[in-house]
DNA sequence: GTCTATAGGACGATAGAC
DNA sequence: GTCTATCGTCCTATAGAC
């Protein structure tokens, strides 16, 4: 990050981050399988506590009640990170290369919550879809709040919910 | 594409792609900024066709109504163009640099669709929101109907949209 | 005369093979 | 750790269209 913020993403190498701390180019390839991943350690932390949250959900939730529990119950951990992925969001959404990996990153977690919902026995298209529309409201939320901290991602994430809810109670009728 | 499914993507160089057109691989390159993108043309004729629906839905419709009423509206366009667009969602599908681009692209229209909702007077934050919620059961009705032709992609976005509604209204108790 | 397209040579960086 | 293929950029030169 320090490297990064310094010169910006593109016009650091592969081989100047190495140096940093002490290493060969090729040392630095042997731990990420390339120069973006350097990035983006943190997104198994967050699928394991998603999919162990989703799983821990009250039964009598449905899927997206489940999601929506499931985000609520990871905000201690996403208020902690904030010092560093607040930065780190900035870098991200100013690099192309770096935004479509973390595109990636998403859905890749949206398909771990759809199979942590399937374990709940939801079925499997209806889970598809229920954690794409989770993902999207929390996406939305989370990005508002890295964006601007007021209000806080509690606040965010409720306000979120709730306008996920009135949207589309008006398109169906 | 006829390259690609010889050969596969990664397997297949630019300097390939450009001698079986007839040109040189830095020719090539003037008309695609990277290799990837020899394959998303087609994504600016879907932006505008449904920029356009939005901009041309009936106005008493709220928004997430709006972009429903704009997905029916182009279903002829994706239709006809699924001799073209099956295959190349198998080819994506199996090819992670190829799917991260996909994402992008999908996050480009997601940001075009919230700006022709701002365009009908939706307010910053809930265009954003609805046009991600919207985007989820659109690209989830399209996939589905990509990787199995029935029900016809009507039909598929009909249940999405219902389904949509259930799922949500469930979740706001 | 200006605009646009192709070509050629050189080259740095990523990332894979070994 | 060594070696190298490929991607993608920079620069300059040339040919045709209008």
């Amino acid at each position: 990050m320090a490297l990064f913020e310094e010169r910006g993403y593109e016009r650091t190498t592969a081989a100047a981050i190495a140096a940093r701390v002490g290493v060969t180019e090729r040392t630095f390839f042997r731990h990420f399988p390339d120069k973006r991943e350097v990035l983006f350690d943190g997104e198994a932390v967050l699928r394991t506590a998603l999919t162990a949250a989703i799983a821990e959900a009250p039964g009598a939730l449905g899927p997206l009640a489940t999601l929506f529990w499931s985000f609520r119950s990871i905000r201690p951990l996403l208020e902690n990170n904030r010092p560093y992925s607040e930065p780190r969001h900035a870098l991200i959404a100013g690099t192309p290369a770096l935004y479509e990996r973390e595109l990636a990153k998403t859905a890749a977690l949206t398909d771990a919550l759809a199979d942590a919902l399937r374990l709940r026995g939801v079925a499997d298209l209806r889970a598809a879809l229920a954690a794409r529309t989770g993902m999207a409201a929390f996406v939305h939320a989370v990005i508002a709040w890295l964006e601007d901290p007021e209000p806080g991602l509690g606040e965010r994430l409720e306000r979120t919910f709730a306008e996920t809810v009135a949207l589309v109670a008006e398109a169906g009728h």
